[in-house]
Order: structure tokens, then C-alpha cells, then sequence
RNA sequence: GCCCUCAUCGUCUAGCGGCCUAGGACGCCGCCCUUUCAAGGCGGUAGCACGGGUUCGAAUCCCGUUGGGGGCACCA
């Protein structure tokens, strides 16, 4: 893993330090785990380094358990604690970006300004223009209440390099005199941001593609702060169906949601790279070992991915399918017995309860945990684990085996219970009851049976017994299951279903 | 409105001037297998946005059109 494939190390290389610098807003996005892989094997390709910086500076966005939800989620993918650099925290560095707005100032590149948004629409006319300038020669001295605007060049143009989009080029008159410090003299994003990749020697920047109408101001702070500019990577956005920007309001985002529904880790990552790339050869599943060699930023496509969930759910039931059963039974488990939460939840300050309540912890699964029998469960396993795409559909595949009683459902006992349905339960009941030996194959050529008399092949025949069983009217394989609830219970539910026949 | 940006099957992509009669994957549709449902096997459906160039030759290069996306705060 030592360098880029075929390259070897220039001696002017500096090391590669890259970053991956989320807001913690409760939830871990989709698009930010991305985001953070594909940092994660930049870095690893060269040789460099990966740190993580939470950007903190919103008060409202500061909470202990938010940071240790995103420390988690990273923990989740593959990006472990204690492999990479930091948590550092944004707000550390106050001093540092006051410092840099000052010098900013003291050098004649940024200057004081009163006027209100008002007041510029006022002059304007025009509520999409910018910036107007209006202060810029006014020589105001630093007062509170009086922002701090970085004057930027009338001329020229700010050629930013970009690793998956060429030379994004941009007219600098066009640029208005941003704001880079508040009234209460503290820095605005912009600033901070780029004042923060200074201080941890940040060499490449690999972040979303909306933040590339910021990289020519930022590039222009850069130089006015006098240090070589990082080379920027602007990765395109994951979108919805409707072709718009991932949303945590109105789109299913949180890494935490996929997690919770049994979505497995080596899956998420593997998908998530595929938006916008592909590995060499016809195969997309592939070892994440393969990822991390072939995955190049040049490579990118750059046009907005959309996030499929049910591609995403393909790639996961292949990756189930792909565990040992031992493995399979303990991926099952949080859905089994219960698990706690992960620790993040998001529960946003800006009130998104809709998504918080169902989305980011396990279910707890419907029977009494004393019911659980990991022996059943281990007999049926190896049935279940080509039937279910996310692992929280283990549940409905296994509940009759725990519950006391099936779930009822009553569309399937209308589809099931047909006329005719009570003869064949009596005749199924009768040959079960005369089973000398509790077994699968026995009881399936019973049923055939039972089944033959009536001029009913046997996937007509084994419904009303499946739905008296189970409740259900697709599951797992009938007779191994009616094998391993046991000839007790499984008399029983036939009886009771005769029963309510009438 | 202004700036930036993008454009191959419905979706994610391969393709980087002749190997393309455009390949794979997901989805969808058939068939096989079959105790339901899956899984698995086999087959099928469907695309180079449009118009100009450049070239012996263009999905691949250039220009325009159209369409999509992102951004335009004393938020991050």
C-alpha cells in the first residue's frame, strides 16, 4: 500500500494529508460516508494521512454524543478509531481564525463594513446581485456590529485544479467582497475552514461538488494568507430519484437508518463506491481490497449519482449470501434478541421527529426474549439466509418459531383458507398425528398424500397448513420448519385453525 | 436572474478516434428448477439528448442548442 500503483514517490512529495470534516447535526449522511471512503483510500494510496476535523462552530451543533455518533458510523465502514488522525475540533481554533481575519485586514485585503442586507438590496435593486462594494474605499475602522469583507480582485481569474473536474475557471469580478468575519468579530465558515486545512497541513481536498462555487474564495484566501492552496476534488452529488441533492429532510440519509434495517457494512461501503465508478472487469461486488488499489478521483464520474436502494439491496443480499452460516447467525443477532441503539440519535435541534423515531435503532423483535432458542434459530439459519435482502427481515421469516401463537394475517388466511381448506386440515392432522417419526421428508410425503387424495398437488396442498402454521403465506421451506417447531405446537396450530374454520 | 458544472439502457456504469452490431450490474419480463417465497441457471427488454463541425472514420475531439445538477447569508 506503500505509494500510487506504478508511481514511486517524488522526493518533493509532501505527504498527503487529507481530511474528512463533517458538521454534527445528529446523523451521519449517506453522502458524507462516502465522502469520508473516499478520503480514507486516497490517503491509503498514498501513503498519507487521514484526519477528521468536526466542525463544531454552530453552538447549536455541539454535543458530545453527536461527535461519537459520527466517530460510530466511520467505526461502521471501515474507518476505525485510532487508524486516523483527530477528532479535532473546529472550535478549537477560534483564536487562529480571528488571528487570520486580522492579518487579512492588517495587509489591506479585507476591510470594515456596516451596511445591512437591507441597505445593499436597497442600492442593488436586485436581491440575486451580491455585494455591491459599497464600503470598500470607505476606510472604516473595526467597531462591533461592523462585518469584515475580503476585498477580492476586479480582475483575473481564479483557475481552481480539481482532480475529477479538469480546471473549473472563474471570473474574479464576478467574486463580490465576501464576508469572511462577523460583527462580533468571530470567522464565518469560509475563513475557518481554510485557516483550519492550514494549521493541519491539509494537501488535498475531496469533499461534495457543492461546495465548488466556495473553492475560488477560498483559493483566493489561500493566496492572500500566503501558503500553497490544497488540490481540490469535487466529488459529485448522490441525488434521489427525483434527481435532487440527498436530503435529511425529505430523503432516507442516515448511514445509522441503513444500519439499523440490517444493511451490512461491506455492502454499504461497496455500493457507495460505485456511485460515479466503477472497478475494472464486468463485476461491481467486489473485495474492498480492490476498491482501495483501483479507486481513482480521475476516474469519477462527474455527474450527480443517484442513490438506488434497491441496487443497494441486491448488492446486500448478495453480501448475506456470501457469509458463512455461523457468520449469518451472528449478524442476526441484534435482531434477535434486541440491541441498544447506536449511540447517535437524530434527534435534530430543528425538530425532524419523523425520521428520528423509526429510523436509527434496531427493533426490538416481537417475542419475549426467554422464548428465543438459538438451537432453533441454528437449524433454520442456512433456510432463512437466501430468503432475506437486509437482515431485520430475518424477523418475519422466524417469528412462528418463538411466538406462542402465529401472527394473523388476514390476507393470507383468506388467499390460504379456501373451500376445502378444512378437510385438508383434518386429513393433514390425522397423517401428522400418525407420524411415527418427526421429520421433514416424512411429513412432506403426508401431505403429498393428503394432498394426492384431493387432486391437489403439493404447492396447493402445504397452504392452509402454512398459513395455520406460520400465519404467513411465503416463508421458509414448510416441512423442515413444522420439523423444528415440533409435532406439539405444530398439532396445535392446526387444530386451532381447523377450529376457527368451523 | 447570475456563476459553476454535467450529459451512454429506467438506474449505476464500461468505453478515453477504428476492437461498438455499444459491454456489465440493478430493475423489469419470460423460461428452467421447485413444497410457498427466495436463491440459482438460461434467455429477453432497453441507451450514445439534439444540431452543426473536425476526421478516411466519432459514443469518443470542437462549437451551439436543449435538458439536468450545484451554488449565490454576518449557516456549516
Amino acid at each position: 500500500m506503500a505509494g500510487a500503483p506504478g508511481a514511486g514517490r517524488r522526493l518533493e512529495d509532501v505527504t498527503v494529508r487529507v481530511r474528512f470534516a463533517p458538521s454534527p447535526t445528529g446523523m451521519f449522511h449517506v453522502g458524507g460516508a462516502r465522502s469520508a471512503l473516499q478520503n480514507w483510500i486516497y490517503a491509503k494510496q498514498h501513503g498519507g494521512v487521514f484526519v477528521l476535523r468536526i466542525e463544531d462552530t454552530d453552538a447549536a451543533r455541539n454535543r458530545p454524543e453527536w461527535t461519537e455518533g459520527i466517530l460510530a458510523a466511520l467505526d461502521w465502514i471501515g474507518i476505525e478509531r485510532g487508524s486516523y488522525e483527530g477528532p479535532h475540533f473546529q472550535s478549537a481554533n477560534a483564536a487562529e481564525h480571528r488571528a487570520a481575519a486580522q492579518k487579512l485586514y492588517d495587509a489591506g485585503r479585507a476591510y470594515y463594513c456596516d451596511c445591512t442586507r437591507a441597505d445593499v438590496q436597497a442600492r442593488t435593486g436586485n436581491q440575486h446581485q451580491g455585494y455591491d462594494g459599497f464600503c470598500r474605499d470607505r476606510g472604516l475602522g473595526p467597531a462591533e456590529g461592523r462585518a469584515l469583507r475580503f476585498r477580492t480582485p476586479d480582475e483575473g481569474q481564479t483557475v481552481v485544479v480539481d482532480l475529477v473536474r479538469g480546471e473549473p475557471t472563474f471570473d474574479n469580478k464576478l467574486l463580490e467582497d465576501f464576508v469572511i468575519a462577523r460583527g462580533d468579530g468571530s470567522a464565518v465558515f469560509l475563513l475557518a475552514n481554510v485557516v483550519d486545512d492550514m494549521i493541519m497541513g491539509i494537501t488535498h481536498v475531496i469533499r461534495a461538488e457543492e461546495h465548488l462555487p466556495n473553492t475560488p474564495k477560498q483559493q483566493l484566501l489561500w493566496d492572500a494568507l500566503g501558503v500553497k492552496p490544497p488540490i481540490w476534488a469535487h466529488v459529485p452529488v448522490v441525488v434521489n430519484e427525483k434527481r435532487q441533492k440527498l436530503s435529511k429532510r425529505r430523503d432516507k440519509v442516515a448511514l445509522e437508518a441503513y444500519r439499523a434495517e440490517g444493511y451490512l457494512a461491506d455492502a454499504m461501503r461497496n455500493y457507495l463506491m460505485l456511485l460515479g465508478w466503477a472497478p475494472t472487469g464486468d463485476r461491481e461486488i467486489v473485495p474492498w481490497s480492490v476498491i482501495e488499489n483501483e479507486f481513482r478521483l480521475e476516474d469519477v464520474n462527474p455527474s450527480p449519482a443517484f442513490f438506488d436502494e434497491k441496487k443497494l439491496r441486491a448488492f446486500n443480499g448478495d453480501y448475506i449470501r456470501a457469509l458463512t452460516v455461523e457468520e449469518f447467525i451472528a449478524a442476526c443477532q441484534p435482531w434477535l434478541v434486541g440491541a441498544p441503539p447506536p449511540p447517535a440519535s437524530d434527534a435534530e435541534a430543528g425538530g425532524n421527529t419523523e425520521t428520528g423515531a423509526s429510523g436509527t435503532s434496531t427493533a426490538l423483535p416481537p417475542w419475549r426474549p426467554e422464548d428465543f432458542d438459538p438451537a432453533v434459530f441454528a437449524a433454520v439459519a442456512p433456510l432463512a439466509q437466501t430468503r432475506i435482502a437486509v437482515l431485520s427481515e430475518i424477523v418475519p421469516n422466524v417469528d412462528f418459531l418463538f411466538l406462542e401463537s402465529p401472527v394473523v394475517d388476514e390476507a393470507a388466511w383468506a388467499k390460504a383458507m379456501k373451500e376445502g381448506a378444512d378437510g385438508l386440515l383434518d386429513a393433514a392432522i390425522a397423517g401428522f398425528e400418525a407420524q411415527p417419526e418427526w421429520a421433514a421428508e416424512p411429513l412432506k410425503a403426508t401431505l403429498e398424500q393428503v394432498g394426492a387424495e384431493r387432486g391437489l398437488k403439493l404447492g396447493k396442498a402445504q397452504a392452509p397448513v402454512r398459513v395455520a402454521v406460520t400465519g404467513r403465506t411465503v416463508g421458509l421451506p414448510l416441512f423442515e420448519s413444522l420439523e423444528v417447531l415440533g409435532r406439539e405446537r405444530t398439532l396445535a396450530r392446526l387444530r386451532a385453525a381447523r377450529a376457527t374454520l368451523g
